[in-house]
DNA sequence: TGTACATCAGTGAACGCGCGTTCACTGATGTAC
DNA sequence: TGTACATCAGTGAACGCGCGTTCACTGATGTAC
């Protein structure tokens, strides 16, 4: 850490790096020569732990998809019922997109899924991040307060309308709308409560 | 349009062409200077219809959203009853961002809306797209067929459920699903079923 | 109807920029004996 | 414990690239008289 040679974790430093560009300066002004510069580093070092620039944001993402199924893990377990951890899900991932927008535009950028991307790691990692939400469905189900049907359509549903208001949030027209807590907490619950409306057994 | 000089409609003839890269090569592949070999002119020709890139590219996000707000409106009229019209809606709306994948990654670029953003086109063009779910739900209320509520917050679960099933299909994990024709229907038609049971009074 | 002239939409050369990527290199670290 | 050596993670110079943007220019078009 102290030598520039053999940092210890230089690829740690510039998945961090990477990040603090990502949340600054917004996803397209990810560079390699940027991250080494921020890093510390030459900018021919960075090739040492990424085959190019697509591997490193590959990387950048999986780490944010980790994050995002810590708090869909933690926001399950925060729910006493199965109506309340989907509650709990809904209000933790809209709160994950409002706090750190750049981060969650690149987890959907088309770049990661693409035939020829290195997205393999970033697919499993969001599949890691939906199953709090199939679990929570599959429960309520289970104890007939949500409706019948396939607990991964129902799940579906959920899941779109939660990140549909999400991206809307953050790159729509409700900008203003995410910018005033008060505001984003009422609209939020709104499209939460009519999320289980449809859900619930009726 | 025979002479290189004086063009006829220049503007026009780049908008197509920044169309037609976008549809084949994506939004990051959208070049002022490209523009200009595919139209067939130099590239500082461009700079007599527009100021810069941003302002290109938020042109071209005015033509799409003017694109769907004529098939809103289309889908609107196709429905009888608010319910329907609402199906109507939320197919057409997924329709279109699975036939133009890449226009639709465009309209919703944070570019188009940040600050110094030559933008105020693109949201009006947006709003306008918005408006015939707005006047569905509101008819839908207003026969007593829908619940009680604001119409701005029914509509916009309607609108963010179907939009991120829209997003999840061109930016995520169900790509499979959007590439098979009946795959993609029954999922649009789960989606959008369960969005009207959020809707409907009970 | 002609003519002089302003305007306007093109051209093509030129600029600087930051990027991705490669390469031969160097010096620190780890290991076999 | 020392020593020779392989390995490994850095460096910095160099490359080519396409881009945005500017500029003086040119020739077609429209207009005043």
């Amino acid at each position: 850490m102290v030598d520039a040679y053999h940092h210890g974790d230089l690829r740690r430093a510039l998945v961090e790096a990477a990040l603090a560009v990502i949340d600054e300066d917004g996803v397209d002004a990810l560079t390699l020569r940027g991250v080494a510069r921020r890093a510390g580093v030459s900018h021919a070092a960075p090739y040492h732990h990424f085959a190019d620039l697509a591997d490193l944001r590959a990387a950048v993402a999986a780490e944010c998809f980790a994050d995002l199924r810590d708090r869909m893990v933690r926001a399950r377990a925060a729910g006493a019922s199965p109506d309340r951890q989907v509650r709990e899900l809904g209000r933790s991932y809209i709160d994950y997109a409002v706090e750190r927008p750049n981060r969650f535009r690149l987890m959907w950028r088309p770049e990661l899924r693409g035939p020829g991307a290195p997205g393999e790691v970033v697919a499993l990692a969001g599949e890691e991040s939906y199953r709090p939400l199939l679990a929570a469905v599959a429960a309520g189900q289970h104890t007939r307060l949500f409706r019948a049907g396939e607990v991964p359509d129902l799940a579906l549903f959920a899941w779109a309308t939660v990140h549909g208001f999400a991206t809307l949030l953050v790159d729509g027209p409700l900008a203003d709308t995410a910018a005033d807590p008060a505001r984003l907490a009422a609209a939020a619950e709104n499209v939460v409560e009519l999320t289980l409306t449809g859900l619930l057994r009726h």
